[in-house]
DNA sequence: TTCTGAGCCAATCACCGCACTCTCT
DNA sequence: AGAGAGTGCGGTGATTGGCTCAGAA
């Protein structure tokens, strides 16, 4: 799907890429030396980008997932406890865990 | 008047250094809704929040892995294996096709002004 | 399988997370608690970004409903003219759901 | 039902992208 | 040589709050 959606994108508009990306990549690479072991390193010219794209595919696929429970429930209001939900429900998103409230669901099983 | 004036706490981050621009996102977030829906701020601020540290991670993910390769710059190579070592193996194919399309667009042809 | 992870408020139960994930979350989350501990990490969020700006948005002309206002500049007229202008803005048709 | 809180508008100015120099390997 | 950090300069879109009623509760 979102493979598709990269291959639609014709050579031309990838020459200009850099201005029409959706979130500034100054800021991505600020945001990457914040991390003190990344500021160790140099940043190459074309990660910032790649960051670019993958931010803003990461934004699309957490807001999403958590639509899905405005639709099921029928509201018109995408709230905070949709994506808390939705971080939930993907253990790809397991490195968000301390920046959500821990979403009582029922029981947590434990298992080892 | 003496000394230097001690240190202002200019060290300390501002929000609009450590998160990308609240409108940015929002943007982003709509594509994926329906066009009447609306957002909480909540919602937004959250995932704001959360963006920062997704891009955090996988860069910290990178370095980690261009330290063992001795290498002294973290390419876009890097970021991409971080997103298969950390399990974003969704995210790994169209970023690997975006990355492929981005470098063959700027080999060819040199610059295009406008 | 997964890996347990303590969570930050030490009252609750170890968490069990993405194993993919595991060494650098930890490793994220020793990075945070250096940046709170220099006390570079803000509490709370800033009400606004930028000082000029929030003045610029209090100063701005706006429509009787609140919105930065629609018109072109209008001049300071003292003598001749009372405010026939700010009618309240047609508003655009909001969504009205079936 | 009650009443909280999100969309709506667009002008300023902080910041983004780009060109350039300098350093390092 | 080539590649990235640092700097400065335009050009520009993100930032921004009061009022109203959509809609969460």
């Amino acid at each position: 799907e979102r493979k598709r959606k990269m291959n639609r994108i014709p050579e031309e508009e990838m020459k200009t890429k850099t201005r029409n990306m959706s979130v500034p990549m100054a800021r991505v690479k600020k945001i990457m030396r914040i991390d003190d072991d990344v500021r160790k390193f140099m940043i190459s010219s074309d990660a910032p980008i790649f960051m670019a794209q993958a931010a803003e595919f990461f934004i699309e696929e957490m807001t999403a997932m958590g639509w899905q429970y405005v639709s099921e429930a029928r509201r018109r209001i995408l709230q905070k406890t949709d994506i808390a939900t939705a971080v939930q429900s993907n253990d790809q998103f397991d490195f968000l865990i301390d920046f959500l409230p821990p979403k009582n669901e029922k029981d947590q099983s434990s298992t080892s | 008047m003496g000394g230097m004036p001690p240190r202002r706490e200019v060290q300390v981050l501002l929000d609009q250094e450590r998160f990308l621009p609240i409108a940015n996102v929002v943007r982003i977030m709509k594509t994926q809704m329906d066009p009447n829906a609306k957002l909480s701020k909540d919602a937004k601020e959250c995932v704001q929040e959360c963006v920062s540290e997704f891009i955090s991670f996988i860069a910290s993910e990178a370095s980690d892995i261009c330290n063992q390769m001795r290498r002294k710059t973290i390419t876009a190579d890097d970021l991409l294996t971080a997103l298969e070592s950390t399990g974003f193996d969704n995210f790994a194919e169209p970023m690997r096709i975006f990355l492929q399309k981005y470098r063959q667009a700027h080999k060819i042809t040199g610059p295009i002004h406008r | 399988e997964k890996q347990q992870v303590q969570p930050q408020a030490p009252t609750r139960p170890p968490i069990l997370v993405n194993p993919k994930q595991y060494q650098r979350i930890m490793k994220r989350r020793e990075m945070r608690q250096k940046l709170e501990a220099e006390g570079r990490l803000p509490a709370e969020r800033q009400k606004y970004l930028h000082e000029s700006r929030h003045l610029h948005a209090l100063n701005r002309k706006r429509g009787i409903d609140g919105r930065f206002d629609n018109s072109k500049h209008e001049i300071e007229d003292s003598a001749i003219t009372t405010t026939i202008k700010k009618e309240k803005r047609a508003r655009r048709p909001r969504y009205v759901p079936q």
